[in-house]
DNA sequence: CGTCAGTTTGAAGCGAATCAAGAACAGTGG
DNA sequence: CCACTGTTCTTGATTCGCTTCAAACTGACG
């Protein structure tokens, strides 16, 4: 029985679902700070072509420039880092509504490599961006989301670190799957409450550093304490309060 | 015997060592952009006055607003996130010639508590930093430094992340001694090839996620194998190629 | 129906935490 | 100068969390 997810079904290259990956960005930008008409607007029109990218495909090698943002429109993709042995650490997750590949400072480069988790679809944001940048006092909203996303990036950092450092595998578990489940709500990604988990338990341990075995041990745990439901590629929080309630225990 | 530090000497409340500390925030910022003439004169005019901290004194609370950048001129401080039940992780180290407390976005606030691990001298960089801003086409090598620093910061959190997650607990003593020893050098502090070294076990077991007892066997181990020598609170690379062929393996 | 990626399970081993106690040291006050 | 104190470092014994190894199981897919 799988506890996480089937592999992806794959996208079939229609653009079709764009409509909702615009919801995710949409959503997820109107909930780091309130979008005016003039912010909406930018979006409606100045949001790049859509690009299909398949599973495993890096976005952005190490060191690239900086220079081209994408929002994802559905898909996962990530920051990785790979150690000379093959060990490798993920550094965080970008899910639907996230913005890839954005910097403020020009000349920036990639402190990792980006890479798809499965089959992902982006939408430029190269003029959304060029656009809030040339008149941010217009795009009042807009220039203060992507503060935001700089410092929730940062913030994601620093929770990793904490992960990896201090936390048991469970406590580990629990506060990333917290994070995700927030994180999709924030973006409307994810009806009721739960969210789609396309990622295999070996990447799962690769973002928290555990074993897959050990991933897969503590992911039961968690089910049998109702912390947690997995069905059908999905995870279900059945009590959000239950989850909160351990989330205050280390965090 | 110690292997590491005899408490720090503590500052004396005199401003004398100034003239070595401003070396320090020289050596560093040159390193990142070279300066011209106009930076350099920004530096020394518009640093501002130097302030004394206790070892254990919070330099700026979390959740604080950023608005009052400073450079450190003596002693080490830290970013640290503290766990409900007492566990703590150290986020990143902040040594004479780094800037703390710094964000290009004004009405940031702090990601983590910051604290001082030693005694610290500070010199406030809010002038300098304000004028910067003002005329980034007059400070242009200074301008880039900042950016630089933002870099920084970004990159060591992203290293910190690898070494908790991926590495063993040598691989991560050895990793975190090798980017304090070149960030000394950069700085132009700690003469020869080493650096002083104030921080207890414990708090080094904080930052690299081990505990204060395997900290100090893992010390032991690389002293052993000659990657590092340690005398009179100071550690001391006796081969720095010895250092640089082990951190090959891992990263 | 065979293949393959992913999940699950058990057994054994290892790396690091914990516990507890002692030694070395810095700072303090007599 | 020396006894006293508290912190830090050190060491040994034990325990525990997690990894590793190996094999079986499951479901998707061609």
């Amino acid at each position: 029985m799988n506890v996480i997810g089937p592999r992806e079904t794959g996208q079939t290259g229609l653009t079709k679902s764009l409509s909702d990956g615009k919801g995710a960005i949409l959503s997820h930008l109107q909930s780091l700070s309130s979008l005016s008409d003039d912010d909406r607007d930018l979006l409606a029109s100045a949001l790049g072509p859509s690009a299909n990218w398949r599973a495993g495909h890096e976005l952005i090698a190490y060191d690239a420039p900086l220079d081209e943002p994408v929002f994802v429109v559905s898909g996962w993709a990530c920051r990785v880092v790979n150690l000379p042995d093959g060990r490798r650490q993920i550094l965080d997750f970008y899910i639907p509504g996230d913005l890839v590949g954005y910097s403020p400072r020009s000349g920036a480069r990639a402190k990792a490599s980006h890479l798809c988790l499965t089959n992902v679809v982006t939408a430029s944001a190269r003029e959304v961006v060029r656009r809030v940048r040339q008149e941010p006092s217009r795009y009042t909203a807009l220039a203060g989301a992507l503060s935001a996303i700089e410092d929730e990036t940062d913030k994601g950092l620093i929770d990793q670190v904490v992960r990896t450092g201090r936390m048991l595998a469970h406590e580990r578990m629990i506060h990333l799957i917290a994070e995700l489940y927030r994180r999709h709500r924030r973006a409307g990604v994810g009806v009721a409450n739960g969210f789609a988990m396309p990622l295999t338990q070996e990447t799962l341990g690769d973002a928290v550093g555990l074993s897959t075995v050990h991933v897969n041990r503590v992911l039961q745990q968690l089910r049998r304490e109702q912390i947690i439901k997995t069905v059908a590629g999905r995870i279900e929080i059945p009590d959000p309060a239950l989850l909160a309630e351990h989330l205050r225990l280390i965090r």
